[in-house]
DNA sequence: TTTATTTCCGACCAAGTGGTCGGTCGACCC
DNA sequence: GGGTCGACCGACCACTTGGTCGGAAATAAA
């Protein structure tokens, strides 16, 4: 048991380490040899614990990022209240979490999928996984909200998640290239107004 | 003459491709050899016309990419009627038609932004104005539309031009892993809803 | 026809790339 | 002590990268 655990601590070590290097550079423009590197590791040591750098992607994303995502963008919108205001919490603090991080590169999902989009369908297959948790679980949600009362019933539940994961995503890659203060404010500002309208029984 | 125009073909040629493989495969992970072997054309052309691969895609940026934005987003959303509207058919043709085409790699402009990010100040800056400008337009328009009539006062005009471009550049993203119809569909569903908001004179 | 100049060729280079492989070294078992 | 085995080392390989350079066609000028 003592093998396996040294060998799991080293695993995860190295996927830590690259996914910073992936996230921060790139996976085509992140080289074995970069994480080695930082590491302080050998090519050795990399190809006894994983067959490819492919194959250290896909552990990667099935560890970490899949654990990564739940935690900060799934589990805080789950709650019994108003689903539209988790929402717009959870959208919120993930953009101050990302305005407040200098080192801030984007929205990780979506870099990789532009990045591997047309080039890996592996690697593709389990980014979109991912996303489509996102999408069932607030399309759930807004079904959920739509009982509870806290959304109106003529509301498309799927339409409006498309809707929101595109806009946040969208607003996560503008605010890489600064202004970023502004651009939370502001998208904040127009999603309140948007579910202050999913919210209203009629429409004039 | 007749030889700055033999020159201004080839380097033409040179930029069409390669702003094609570029878009494709991303930037660092095309090669000079490959765009050339595309070409038929050999190093020596290339370097007897360019200065580096940097100096390339700067030139392509410059000419074609500027060129393509300013026709398929800026100019048809110009007009005398309501902004909102012209928008809304804006970006409808354009989500139809990468749609429709089945080597679409979605937003050329965030795909960019999002691989020279952190990598390549000098070409952010570029990517950057093209974006600006952009959003500059939506706002003048948007300002525009209340003076018409057509937009609420209370609008603000920065915010909804933000929030629109990164909607827009989201669901692009979104629609490279499949099931562009119906994002689409949902997304021009939504938009409209909002807008219906915008024009409103008095919210509730 | 010679001469000059623009345009293009392709062999070459140094620096990387992902991946292989024989070997070392220490912890544990007998 | 000897032997086994998991964990790691680092030289090495074939290949690709962006970029250089001497020279050769093609074209225009004389």
């Amino acid at each position: 048991m003592d093998k396996t655990l040294k060998r799991m601590a080293t695993m995860h070590r190295m996927q830590v380490t690259g996914l910073e290097l992936f996230y921060q550079n790139g996976y085509y423009n992140t080289s074995i040899d970069d994480i080695l590197k930082a590491l302080g590791l050998s090519k050795g040591a990399f190809y006894y614990h994983f067959d490819s750098k492919e194959d250290f992607f896909i552990s990667i994303v099935q560890n970490l990022v899949v654990q990564k995502f739940y935690s900060h963008m799934i589990e805080p919108i789950e709650g019994q209240e108003d689903p539209l205001n988790n929402i717009l919490n959870t959208f919120e603090n993930s953009l101050a979490t990302a305005e407040h991080n200098s080192l801030d590169h984007g929205f990780m999902l979506s870099n990789f999928i532009t990045e591997f989009n047309g080039k890996n369908p592996v690697i593709m297959k389990y980014l979109k996984d991912i996303y489509q948790i996102w999408e069932v679980n607030l399309v759930s949600l807004l079904q959920k909200g739509k009982s509870d009362g806290y959304v109106a019933r003529h509301v498309d539940s799927e339409g409006v998640a498309s809707y929101l994961t595109a806009s946040y995503i969208g607003i996560r890659t503008l605010m890489v290239e600064g202004n970023s203060r502004t651009l939370r404010y502001q998208y904040i500002q127009q999603l309140r107004q948007y579910f202050k309208m999913l919210a209203q029984k009629e429409m004039a």
